[in-house]
RNA sequence: GCCCCCAUCGUCUAACGGUUAGGACGCCAGGCUUUCAAUCUGGUAACCGGGGUCCGACUCCCCGUGGGGGCGCCA
């Protein structure tokens, strides 16, 4: 059974960058019938942002990503039996595993203090020799320790990192090798008996049953930390599988400053969510198929860890945009209706709600995010401040034709196909002879939406006080 | 400073030693359409540099350059 996770830290709204992350995880293991776990990593408590755990449950909820097990949240029980799954109610886990390091010998107490750390990291850099610990603690004898420790001195537990090569292996690196002796005793759980990153993630997981490991780079120089510790627990590592940084337009990572880059802000813009799964997939990872335009059920079935490429990437707009688009064309009606509507604004756009599918099937290609929907449907009606149509001698007859063909005609598709063909038939006009003069006339404007809907979008009685008003003052 | 990772059109990518280096977004031109949008067709544009290995390198190796990451009682 493949489990994986996504285990944000709650610091801050989701970001593009850690949603690609919950994508690739979901999407991976959707594929594979697994279960897919939300864990919160949330130690530093100083770092944690209250509201940041619901915001993050809300935008995987947007993103249609839902998870098998994890912390109660917005609506959300608690769910899955490796519980709990915020990293600070999981306290008694990284007791019992020090003290499995304690009793292998691989761990130790360090009573160095932050001033000497600091002042040792100092002259490192100013000699330029690697910045390591130095081990100081590592030699102090099990009856110093042990005197420090019972006149209360403070201390932390560090890893004895042993002296030989790691080996890490990467489904989408291939195998990274770190020499030995690059990587210094490190700690392991803090002198507040909070446990640090590498060790929270690496007990999380072996407690939690976690298979594959799918995350940023960033994390590959931490992974061989992590290994040894997989290996003085004696437990078998999970299939790590690292994804390259996306990087904003600057070649910058991408920070949370520059643009809508949270995933809060692309909702609000009305992006297609399908359409943000989408382009997250589609970075660093390409579809067998070469298809692009790929819905959530095509994107399971097609994902693979092993198309997923190693190059960092970035993040383009434009293209999100286009797949928006693509995405909200493709949706049935009624789904789409649905969406649209909280970007309705009835007073700018008065459509009576029987003949709002006919406006928005009417529109719908038009549409880049759900936002649009209001601009789109106000090409249904001259703009508060449209100059009065300019129309030419020949424009006359077509109105006048068309206000007496209306007059009488039925409403529905067929009635006024008829009656414009009349129209065509009675002035001689024909193309853009005949449409021209009657979209100015009902709306001002040059271009708009698709004839018929925008007859019976605007009704007889506005269309044809239109045609007269055009008329009285074109003379 | 030391270590690790990365490098194909502007962007996302395909290529698994032999291709006119393919596709997508964007952009440009044209077709279709009453207009716009969508759509279709065509065009624009790339192997970071230098050495090797090989009959033959985008593909393999080395060096350089550029970018990212780590060396935290941050995650």
């Amino acid at each position: 059974m493949v489990r994986t996770r996504f285990a944000p830290s709650p610091t801050g709204a989701l970001h593009v960058g850690n949603a690609r992350m919950a994508v690739l995880n979901w999407l991976f293991t959707r594929k594979l019938g697994g279960q897919f776990i939300l864990r919160i990593e949330d130690t530093d408590r100083e770092r944690n942002v209250p509201g940041a755990e619901e915001g993050i449950c809300d935008d995987l909820s947007w993103l249609g990503l839902d998870w098998d097990e994890g912390p109660g949240c917005r609506g959300y029980p608690e769910r899955g039996s490796h519980g709990p799954y915020r990293q600070t109610e999981r306290a008694e886990y990284y007791r019992e595993h020090l003290e499995r390091l304690r009793a292998a010998g691989a761990v130790y107490p360090c009573f160095c203090s932050d001033a000497q750390l600091e002042e040792e990291r100092q002259s490192a850099l100013e000699e330029g020799t690697p910045l390591r610990y130095g081990g100081r603690c590592r030699a102090l004898s099990a009856a110093e320790t042990a005197a420090r420790a019972a006149a209360g001195a403070p201390f932390a537990w560090r890893f004895r990192v042993p002296d030989r090569e790691v080996l890490v292996r990467d489904l989408a690196y291939g195998e990274v090798r770190v020499p030995a002796g690059e990587i210094g005793d490190f700690i392991v759980l803090r002198s507040d008996g909070q446990p640090t990153y590498n060790f929270a993630v690496v007990v999380d997981d072996i407690t939690m049953g976690v298979t594959h490991v799918v995350r940023g780079v960033g994390h590959l120089s931490n992974t061989p930390r992590q290994v040894l510790l997989y290996q003085a627990l004696g437990i078998e590592p999970p299939v790590f599988a690292h994804v390259p940084t996306v990087l904003g337009p600057d070649r910058q990572k991408l920070s949370k400053r520059r643009g809508a880059t949270s995933i809060a802000e692309y909702r609000a813009q009305g992006y297609h969510p399908d359409a943000l799964v989408n382009y997250l997939s589609l970075l660093s990872w390409s579809s067998p198929s070469g298809e692009e335009v790929l819905g959530r059920a095509q994107l399971i079935e097609q994902v693979s860890l092993d198309r997923i490429g190693v190059a960092d990437v970035v993040f383009d707009g434009a293209k999100l945009r286009f797949l928006s688009a693509r995405h909200i064309e493709r949706m049935p009606l009624p789904e789409l209706l649905a969406a649209v509507e909280p970007f309705l604004d009835p007073d700018r756009q008065p459509i009576a709600p029987d003949l709002l599918p006919v406006a928005v099937a009417a529109v719908r290609t038009h549409l880049t995010t759900f936002a649009d929907i209001g601009a789109a449907l106000s090409a249904f009606f001259p703009g508060p401040d449209a100059a009065p149509p300019v129309l030419d001698a020949a424009a006359r007859p077509v109105l006048a034709a068309a206000r007496e063909a209306l007059r009488s005609s039925g409403w529905e598709e067929e009635a006024l196909q008829a009656a414009l063909k009349q129209v065509g038939t009675e002035t001689g006009a024909r193309g853009r002879a005949l449409y021209e003069p009657l979209r100015l006339a009902l709306t001002g404007a040059a271009h708009g939406p698709p004839f018929i809907p925008l007859l019976q979008v605007q009704g007889r009685e506005l269309v044809l006080q239109r045609l007269r008003e055009a008329l009285a003052r074109e003379n």
